[in-house]
DNA sequence: CGCAGCAGGTTCAGTAATCAAACTGTCGAG
DNA sequence: CTCGACAGTTTGATTACTGAACCTGCTGCG
């Protein structure tokens, strides 16, 4: 499969990830919420090439995750800031960051803290159910189809996955 | 920078993702909450080539994300099953999906919907603060050196940050 | 025994993405 | 008129990914 082609595929994780998931669009999009903006600081900050950096901003701009704002003109210069929907993403950074934190640091700790201004602590993320508020564990949930659901791929286990092929095949032969 | 340099950075972020960040990591780990753990079902699900297939999985076995674990002797097999490590990607999982819902949805709605165990109920992740259980605005929060930082690069426009240093220029321009 | 089939990979040649470094163009300051 | 800042683009060499085929260890069938 071409990376292209995830676009397509009905399944909202592969969507999502054809937009945001490679590695230097995920540190370009935590550096955004840093309060990072133009080119030179992206580029020095990050380590990253110049034309990696100027194709991944223009993805991140075409997906309307980033605008480009002009701050100057003669030299019209732009800044990139995150939309709405790139304002968005902070869920899913600040769960790589945290992850990162409890697994990846270093015994000295972590190198960053988050503070919460509404209550003024420094804080951890945390996911809770919308409905009921209690933190979310995975085998607490299970998923079900979609209205949008029409191929069996990316369903679980769905009735000709793989998966269920074979554990039918194991039934039928008991 | 090199990807495996990555991993020495000091910050989660970019130590997390030197593990996931990466289209097919995360599609792969996507199956694994659906309960997929099979070489061949994951080759067939997501349509990956068998190479890429191996090398990820033995990426997130080195990195403990997942284990081995043997379900036949004669011909021995093994099956991929995630360790308390890989389980707790789950909020990264969640709201990645939840924002392709959101945003990368045909006009049909979700392929797939998510049920709280606990409440019964069909819900959306949302991440709240550990300390008041408010949900988290990227706005209402901002960072601080932890016990960990060193390095300036990956600081919020730390004192001797591009950014930083040019807006002490500018302030002494004003 | 001989051979097909399955699960779980590995090998290989060709294509695509990424790298470092240099280059372009616009402007303001000295 | 030269210098430096900013925001990229171009270039040639290196690395990663892709698709197809191949390999291994075992089982079940005739």
């Amino acid at each position: 499969m071409r990376w292209n082609e995830l676009s397509e595929e009905n399944c909202s994780m592969a969507r999502a990830v054809s937009v945001i998931g490679d590695r230097w669009t995920l540190l370009i999009l935590r550096d955004c919420f840093l309060r990072v903006r133009r080119f030179e600081d992206f580029q020095e900050r990050l380590g990253i090439t110049r034309p990696i950096l100027a194709s991944r901003l223009k993805k991140l701009v075409d997906e309307f995750v980033l605008v480009k704002v002009p701050y100057q003109k003669r030299p019209l210069r732009y800044e990139y800031r995150l939309t709405q929907k790139g304002l968005d993403l902070y869920p899913i950074v600040m769960a790589i960051v945290h992850w990162g934190d409890v697994y990846m640091a270093d015994k000295k700790g972590r190198p960053l803290l988050h503070t919460h201004d509404l209550c003024g602590k420094d804080f951890d993320p945390v996911m809770v159910c919308s409905e009921c508020g209690e933190p979310l564990v995975p085998r607490q949930t299970h998923v079900h189809p979609g209205p949008a659901a029409t191929s069996s791929r990316h369903l679980p286990l769905g009735m000709d996955s793989p998966g269920a092929r074979r554990i039918v095949k194991e039934k039928a032969a008991s």
